[in-house]
DNA sequence: GTTGATCTTGATTTTCTCGATGGAGATTAC
DNA sequence: GTAATCTCCATCGAGAAAATCAAGATCAAC
């Protein structure tokens, strides 16, 4: 399972949102600078979650994102599912060397491996929410500052 | 975690030569043909293959492949690591914002969700070697064959 | 030494990703 | 109403990676 920069982006973004979630609306531009995430992309990255059900956006002057749901109610499997496409991936067959469509024994015991790769993944991040997230990058901000005076 | 074609082929040349491991030494072509992987291309990922050591080759007339170990030996932890890189990953960071090298808090909190992500694909993986996916493939031929009455 | 296989290397084709660009639509401030 | 500022939408191009093809070298068996 590899995480796109598009899905490191997305992930990083939503944790800022979900940090500013009682504050209210965020503009793209403050999450692009305090990431270090390219504006225009950073666009097309959340309207894409926007299409997911995941943030909600208020145009004009005021305008930016925010969470459509409380930070809890968000798994890192729903948002990384939408976002990288499936969890773990087998490649299309292009072919099976006969009349197309049927995959042979070996391709199906691959299959059924990959199978429970993805239970187990799902496992993990189905537990994990976006407020989860914020907790662990709050404590790591704590620890990386406090690291910061002894250097 | 998205097994590439190549690795796919990978993994279905070697339940190949898995399955025929007491039997000696399996030429490309019949693997070739078998799973209708291109023949070139295959070369290519045996020969990577052998330099990660899983099998062992032989030139000349008589030649072609066989497993290095009992198929019992080997999982596929180690084989898709080999193949594919690392199992799970995250970008490298192009840039932090800052001068250079540091990645901030929401990096490292996603990075310590995808640790868990990797040990628990470990988990699965460590724990099925070749012989487990030769039997698979095993029972779900004779599934397979049996449904085909079916129909 | 001929044959048939792997080995090696490189070129080519295809596909995906990252990110930029330009403009259209919406909303608020004045 | 007008201007400013933001999201929205579609497209495009460079670069990298994946997949494939191709040709010559090397080696073993007969």
């Amino acid at each position: 399972m590899k995480l796109s920069l598009r899905g490191d982006y997305a992930l990083r973004a939503l944790i800022v949102l979900a940090e500013n979630y009682d504050r209210g609306i965020v503009r793209i531009q403050t999450i692009s600078e305090q990431q270090g995430i390219p504006k225009r992309f950073l666009e097309q990255i959340l309207n894409d979650v926007k299409s997911g059900g995941f943030v909600e956006s208020r145009r004009g002057i005021a305008g930016g994102y925010q969470l459509a749901r409380p930070p809890e109610q968000i798994t890192l499997a729903a948002l990384i599912r939408y976002v990288e496409g499936a969890l773990v991936a087998l490649p299309l067959d292009t072919e099976g060397g006969r009349k197309g469509a049927r995959p042979d024994a070996n391709q199906l015991a691959i299959r059924s491996v990959m199978k429970e790769v993805r239970e187990s993944i799902l496992q993990v991040l189905e537990h994990i929410t976006l407020a989860d997230l914020c907790e662990r990058a709050r404590k790591l901000r704590h620890d990386d500052t406090s690291l910061d005076y002894v250097i």
